[in-house]
DNA sequence: CCATTGACTTAAG
DNA sequence: CCTTAAGCCAATG
């Protein structure tokens, strides 16, 4: 690519994909990386959510681990906010894990696949 | 600059 | 599903 676009623009792509999040739904570091065509970088997904703090529009908590764990939790305000706002958005979450995760996943590279 | 860490995932047992 | 091991790469020490 360009010398100017060195910066991580894979952070940008993920609060994008992030935003598009359905409300109601969750999806995966995993899905997201492998959408971006990074399957391996699953991490980074989950460091640009740590950054992601600062940006309003990211629904960082409809982001779990492939199992629907509430892995990042501890990130937010208060351990509990997470599953709060999963919870504001119908979706059951049951000893850090989301209900019946399968239902509710959201794949981007198979719903927004083009 | 090298070592360690981490909101992860996959494969193999 | 659990454990190990390995891969991934930005950030931090």
């Amino acid at each position: 690519m360009k010398l100017s676009e060195k910066n991580t623009d894979f952070f940008l792509n993920v609060y994008d994909v992030v935003r598009m999040i359905p409300k109601g739904r969750v999806t995966s570091y995993g899905a997201i990386a492998k959408y971006l065509g990074a399957p391996r970088s699953s991490r980074m997904v989950g460091w640009a959510m740590n950054a992601a703090h600062s940006l309003p529009d990211v629904p960082a908590h409809r982001v779990v681990n492939r199992i629907g764990l509430l892995t990042g939790k501890m990130h937010f305000s208060s351990p509990t906010r997470m599953e709060e706002l999963l919870a504001s958005e119908k979706i059951d979450v049951a000893r850090d894990q989301v209900v019946d995760f399968y239902k509710y996943f959201w794949d981007p590279s198979n719903e927004l696949a083009l």
